[in-house]
RNA sequence: GGGUAGGUGGCGGAAUUGGUAUACGCGCAUGGCUUAGAACCAUGUCCCGCGAGGGUUGCGAGUUCAAGUCUCGCCCUACCCACCA
């Protein structure tokens, strides 16, 4: 054994080879003895260069699974590629690369960074979702989808990304702008592919309680999901000489409809009314148009012009609110049978509810600020039931309302909520039979009441899957005049995404695709008559919907995975992945499974059992890494200087990878992991001939704590036990036995150096398949221990004593100490509190 | 405006869940080895005070023998969503 230099250069190369060749990393479906545990991290997106981040995700998430597998699990950790979609073609555009060559340049490239990690992926079972054996199955468990009505073709108002030339989902746009090119997202009324993610709505929010995951993962999609439970009330329309329809609204607070003073239509549902659609409003009884009654028809068709015309951004930057009276056109309250007048505007979305509201401005702040802009009455009928809120609301001097001054003071409380509405909950006022009621009990009687329904909704829409690109999966449909939409037939899938030269987004709302004429003309797999393909492509989450199946058999020919296979592995036991992605994959694939279980193509209703979240690598300035801040960290340079395992367990070290964090890199705290896998080397040529106890304890301890940390992924503090350890070898010496249990418990972290110490201090065979190793409650358990003794709650000294040592004994040591003494003489001893080998308060 | 997570040294962060606050690492300081460096070694490092001692977990109150941890009020930060009735 000669002394030499850690050199993690040579050793990592060496390993990852011998590693491979031993085929260490590859799965069988099941193992004697051995618990299947499937661990999965969001696949890659072929962007072309592995950053710090896919190193947290991916270099963390290995030694959790690393400990899994020593801990006697067979482990499944694969990895693959996210390879179709947006972000790829995109690039490939803006280096004018053909966008299939660019990511498969772009995986091979990875696939060798991803290998310098060490880290024990399993090659055998990759997934490229643009590989066609990948997408024969997405092509075919649409079609399932399709036959059972869950995925269907519709016109409505969609999402269109100018810059992107395509429609994208309400999840991939943020704050009006595209979620992956940044630009301003327009609305357009297109005919496109929809999945019914909508149907499951309540289901994606009720399993959520089975889940062990993370409330806040759990609170984001039910928001977003956006359950409210409320009704829809029919207020009929009157003009003077014409009868008018009905307008239905949608409100979450049918006890406040006594307060209801106007009524507001969405411009998409004005248009509806004044051009007498009969889809929402039925048209009179005369058969003529609706509008007739309207005497300010123009004006009102140009503010709608106006309203639509607006981006996102425009209504978001602009609160400012804006509207016009329907002029000749009176609501009926049926609450109170008074005349209300009608108003458009673009503060109700025509995509909510039923695109009208009631308006109570009493008691919702964006009706108060429309009424008070266009002087519209406002008529408080609930008082709060909150004493604060009521007195705050009550004149300095008057006092609180009794019998006698009920009167007077309910009409200055009455004056004061007009002024500035306070969304509440309160007795009713101002309502009829129902005054002096509350106001939350009284929901159910007052809809009744007033002929309404009770309606849930939803602020989720169904989900837009086709892309007007060229870059994915081919939707398997064709489009016959007399047979409509026609499934591919099974035999002739999968639908080849043909290679074609001209592949750049055209903008027209088509596909590039639909200029492959050859591709496109076929005949109809039903009648036989001249037919056309489907020419847009499917939304890259699709692909990433059910890849995590594809792992459990990644070769199979003749099911997109089989049953006995999935058994095996389904559910997911530990999934790790982007916060970003908690309303749209993750949401997106609980659906999509949902939609297969209930099709009896797989056996659960939930793909992943547990799952987190993980947090963010700043740059060393504390800045998200762009490349215009130039605060980019590559971690091949790293890898270079320092070698993959100090860059592994550095990242385990940052901070707590069970958190959404966000933690800066520091290219000097990453030397101490460094200095720290050094220390652990050179301790190797000063192994001791006997074991010291004390050493031996710490290890013990050791062993407890990280097996426990690595369990809930706190796994920056399993680092700083590992260094405590070290430490503590260092000074007080450690045997061979004991030096192998650390290199055990290192091995994780830093696969290579601990498999170059642990053949060179004699061993055969590698550490990684080496037992976890346990501790020895009895080697823990203390003969001493330190006892801190405080008078009147603060430290005053501390004594050490036998483990287990009585109450009475502890006190008597303390009494005499000369530090303690001093303080206990100038009073009387009152009580003591005593917690068992920890600490005693004397209190007087 | 809504939801969620947080505020602990110069920095990243610990704290057995109510029991010695600041573990571990970085940085810094002093000394050493070295021609020189530091990715080396040793010691020190929350603040005030010469000292006994006192103070300290965003601010203010409260509960408790004991509070970073529990309760209430306020302030601030980050992320996600946002005219969703």
């Amino acid at each position: 054994m000669a002394k030499s230099e850690y050199d993690p250069k040579t050793i990592e190369s060496k390993w990852q080879d011998r590693w491979d060749k031993q085929n260490l990393h590859k799965t069988s479906d099941g193992k004697k003895g051995k618990d299947n545990e499937f661990i999965l991290v969001e696949f890659a997106y072929p962007s072309g260069d592995l950053h710090v981040g896919h190193w947290y995700a991916f270099s963390v998430m290995d030694i959790y699974a690393r400990f899994k597998r020593m801990q006697g699990k067979n482990v499944l950790f694969p990895m693959g590629f996210d390879a179709f979609g947006l972000p790829a073609e995109n690039a490939a555009i803006k280096n004018k690369q053909n966008p299939r060559k660019w990511t498969y340049e772009n995986i091979n490239y990875m696939r060798k960074q991803l290998r310098s990690m060490g880290a024990m992926f399993d090659w055998s079972r990759e997934v490229v979702t643009s590989d066609p054996e990948y997408y024969k199955w997405t092509q075919w468990l649409f079609l399932k989808l399709f036959e059972n009505n869950l995925a269907y073709q519709a016109e409505t108002t969609v999402n269109w990304c100018p810059s992107c030339k395509t429609v994208l989902a309400n999840e991939q746009v943020t704050g009006g702008h595209c979620e992956r090119c940044g630009h301003e997202v327009e609305q357009r009324k297109m005919k496109q592919w929809q999945l019914r993610i909508t149907d499951y709505a309540d289901r994606l929010i009720s399993d959520l309680e089975k889940l062990d995951w993370p409330e806040p993962i759990k609170d984001s999609q039910k928001n977003w999901i956006g359950k409210s439970e409320g009704a829809e009330i029919s207020f009929k329309l009157k003009a003077s000489s014409f009868k008018l329809p009905v307008v239905k609204v949608f409100t979450t607070r049918p006890d406040t409809i006594f307060g209801t003073t106007y009524l507001v239509l969405s411009p998409e549902k004005a248009l509806e009314i004044i051009q007498g659609n009969k889809e929402l409003a039925r048209p009179n009884d005369l058969g003529r148009p609706v509008g007739r009654g309207i005497t300010n028809k123009e004006e009102i068709e140009s503010y709608i012009k106006k309203a639509k015309g607006k981006t996102e951004l425009e209504r978001q930057e602009n609160k400012e609110k804006t509207g016009v009276e329907i002029k000749g056109v009176k609501a009926v309250n049926p609450a109170n049978k008074e005349e209300i007048p009608v108003w458009v505007a673009d503060y109700v979305l025509g995509g909510y509810g039923t695109g009208a509201i009631m308006a109570v401005p009493a008691h919702d702040e964006r009706d108060f600020g429309f009424a008070k802009k266009f002087d519209l009455k406002i008529k408080p009928v609930i008082i709060p039931g909150n004493k604060q809120v009521l007195n705050t609301l009550i004149p300095e001097g008057l006092p609180e309302p009794d019998d006698n001054n009920y009167k007077s003071a309910l009409f200055i409380l009455l004056g004061r909520l007009a002024e500035s509405p306070t969304a509440l909950e309160g007795r009713l006022v101002n309502s009829g039979k129902f005054n002096g009621r509350d106001s939350r009990e009284v929901i159910p009687e007052i809809t009744k009441f007033v002929g309404g329904e009770r309606k849930t909704t939803y602020k989720m829409r169904d989900w837009v899957i086709s892309r007007q690109r060229y870059w994915g999966c081919p939707i398997p449909i064709i489009h016959c005049n007399k047979c409509r939409a026609v499934p591919v037939s099974e035999k002739d899938l999968p639908v080849i995404l043909p290679d074609i030269e001209d592949y750049l987004p055209t903008g027209d709302g088509k596909s590039p695709l639909a200029k492959v004429t050859n591709w496109v003309n076929v005949k109809c797999p039903k009648c036989g008559s001249e037919a056309k393909r489907e020419t847009d492509t499917f939304d890259t989450f699709i692909d990433s919907s059910w890849y995590f199946l594809r792992y459990t058999d990644p070769n199979n020919e003749k099911e997109f995975a089989s049953k006995e296979k999935m058994k095996a592995w389904i559910p997911v036991d530990f999934y790790s992945g982007g916060a970003e992605h908690t309303t749209m994959h993750l949401l997106y694939s609980r659906f999509f499974h949902k939609a297969l279980h209930d099709l009896g193509l797989v056996n659960e209703p939930e793909p992943y059992v547990c799952r987190m979240n993980r947090g963010l690598i700043l740059g060393p300035d504390g800045n998200k890494m762009s490349k215009s801040k130039g605060n980019v960290v590559n971690p091949d340079d790293y890898v270079e200087r320092l070698g993959a395992d100090t860059v592994r367990t550095y990242l385990a070290f940052i901070g707590p990878y069970n958190e959404v964090g966000s933690y800066p890199w520091s290219p000097d705290s990453i030397i101490g992991v460094r200095r720290f896998l050094e220390r652990v080397w050179k301790l190797k040529d000063h192994l001791e001939p006997k074991a010291n106890d004390e050493v031996e304890t710490k290890l013990h301890e050791t062993i407890k704590s990280i097996t426990e940390i690595l369990r809930s992924l706190k796994i920056n503090t399993a680092v700083s036990f590992l260094m405590e350890f070290v430490n503590k070898a260092e000074k007080s010496g450690v045997n061979k036995n004991q030096y192998e249990t650390l290199l055990k418990l290192l091995a994780p972290f830093s696969p290579h150096i601990t498999e170059e110490i642990w053949h060179d201090i004699g061993n055969e065979g590698s550490i990684h398949e080496e037992k976890w190793p346990e501790f020895d409650p009895k080697k823990i358990e203390k003969s001493e221990v330190t006892i801190v003794v405080q008078v009147n709650g603060k430290n005053r000294g501390v004594i050490s004593a036998k483990a287990g040592i009585d109450e009475e004994s502890v006190k008597s040591l303390a009494i005499a100490l000369p530090e303690i003494k001093k303080w206990i003489e100038s009073g009387e001893v009152k009580r003591v509190f005593y917690v068992k080998n920890r600490l005693i308060n004397i209190v007087l």
